[in-house]
DNA sequence: GTCCTGCATGGAAGATTCGC
DNA sequence: GCGAATCTTCCATGCAGGAC
C-alpha cells in the first residue's frame, strides 16, 4: 500500500527506504513518531496521509516516476480503468478510431462518430488509469483529438513496470511469457489489421466495426492480468508484497460478436 | 520478412549549479 | 570545498507505415 512507501520524499532513494524499512520502520504513521526522519521530511508525510484521505491520486502520480507507480494500484484499484486505443496509423493525418475501456463494472466501447467525445467525462470518474505504452502512444494521442484530460487522475504505464521486473517486449509477447495465452483467431491480428478493419467499416462492410471492437476489448481484457503480475514482481521482498492487487473478474470477450472470415481473410492477406 | 522512419517518453550517466 | 540537486544528452522502447 502507499503508506508503505517513503520513495517519493524529496531526497530519498530507494536505498534509504530499504534501510528504512530494514529499522522496522514500514508505515507513514511510524515514521512520523520516529526519529528517522527531518522535520521537513514528517510535514510531508502528513501531507501525503491527508492526500491519500482525500483520494488525491495525482500528489502521488507527479511524485512516482512510471517505474514506480506500481505503488499505487492497490490504494485505487476500486476506482480503475483499463484503457486501449486504436489508430489509423502514426501519419499526420491518423486519428484515434476507438477507445476500449475495462472496469469493475465491464467493457465499454468509445467509437468515432458515435460517443468518442464521451470518454474526457468518462475518464474524469476514474482515479486511475492502466495501459500500455499509454505515456508514449494512448495518452498523448487522446489529449491531441480530445483536449486536456486526466487532469484529476493517475496514470500507471504497464510498459515501465513490467520493464522493471524483466518483462520486456510487446503487449502480446508479454502476454505469452506470462502465460496469458488468448485461445481464439484474434490473437493473429495486429495493429495493421485494426487499420483495415476500421477502413472496411468505413467502406459499409458488415461486422467490420464489432470485430474490430472485439479485437480491442481482447487487448484490454489482458490489462488487469498483467497488472496483477506487475504488482506482485515489483512488490516481492518490500512491505507492499502482503498486500494484493486483485483485478477485477476477467472479462469474457467471448460474449461480444465477431466476424472470423474476416479474420482469417485479414490474416491470409497478410501472409500474401 | 526486415529495416528504417517519426514521435513521445523514461532512465542512466555525465556536466553543471546550488546550498551549507 | 564538498555533496546534493538539477539539467542535458544519449539511448532504448513502443506503436504503425512504408520501402525494398
Amino acid at each position: 500500500m502507499l503508506n508503505n512507501s517513503f520513495l517519493h520524499i524529496p531526497g530519498f532513494t530507494i536505498d534509504k527506504e530499504e534501510e528504512l524499512w530494514a529499522s522496522g520502520v514500514t508505515t507513514w504513521a511510524q515514521a512520523i513518531n520516529s526519529d528517522k526522519l527531518d522535520s521537513k521530511q514528517v510535514r510531508f508525510l502528513e501531507r501525503s496521509t491527508q492526500a491519500l484521505n482525500e483520494r488525491d491520486s495525482i500528489f502521488f502520480n507527479e511524485r512516482f516516476t512510471a517505474r514506480e507507480r506500481w505503488r499505487l494500484l492497490p490504494d485505487f484499484k476500486n476506482e480503475t480503468a483499463f484503457l486501449d486505443i486504436e489508430t489509423t496509423g502514426l501519419g499526420k493525418d491518423a486519428y484515434i478510431t476507438m477507445c476500449g475501456i475495462l472496469d469493475a463494472t465491464g467493457f465499454n466501447a468509445y467509437v468515432r462518430g458515435d460517443n468518442l467525445d464521451d470518454l474526457v467525462s468518462i475518464l474524469d470518474e476514474y482515479k486511475l488509469v492502466v495501459t500500455f505504452n499509454g505515456i508514449s502512444f494512448d495518452i498523448p494521442w487522446l489529449k491531441k483529438e480530445l483536449g486536456p484530460l486526466l487532469n484529476d487522475t493517475s496514470h500507471v504505464d504497464l510498459m515501465h513496470i513490467l520493464r522493471n521486473v524483466g518483462l520486456i517486449g510487446g503487449l502480446k509477447k508479454i502476454e505469452r511469457i506470462c502465460g496469458l495465452d488468448r485461445g481464439d483467431d484474434l490473437s493473429l491480428l495486429s495493429g495493421r489489421d485494426a487499420v483495415s478493419l476500421w477502413n472496411m467499416a468505413q467502406e459499409g462492410e458488415p461486422h467490420a466495426l464489432e470485430t474490430l471492437i472485439r479485437y480491442n476489448a481482447e487487448d484490454v481484457s489482458s490489462l488487469p492480468k498483467l497488472t496483477e503480475v506487475a504488482y506482485k514482481r515489483n512488490s516481492q521482498g518490500t512491505p507492499m508484497a502482503k498486500h494484493q492487487f486483485l483485478p477485477p473478474a476477467r472479462f469474457d470477450t467471448s460474449l461480444l460478436p465477431y466476424d472470423s472470415g474476416l479474420v482469417r481473410y485479414l490474416c491470409r492477406s497478410a501472409t500474401k
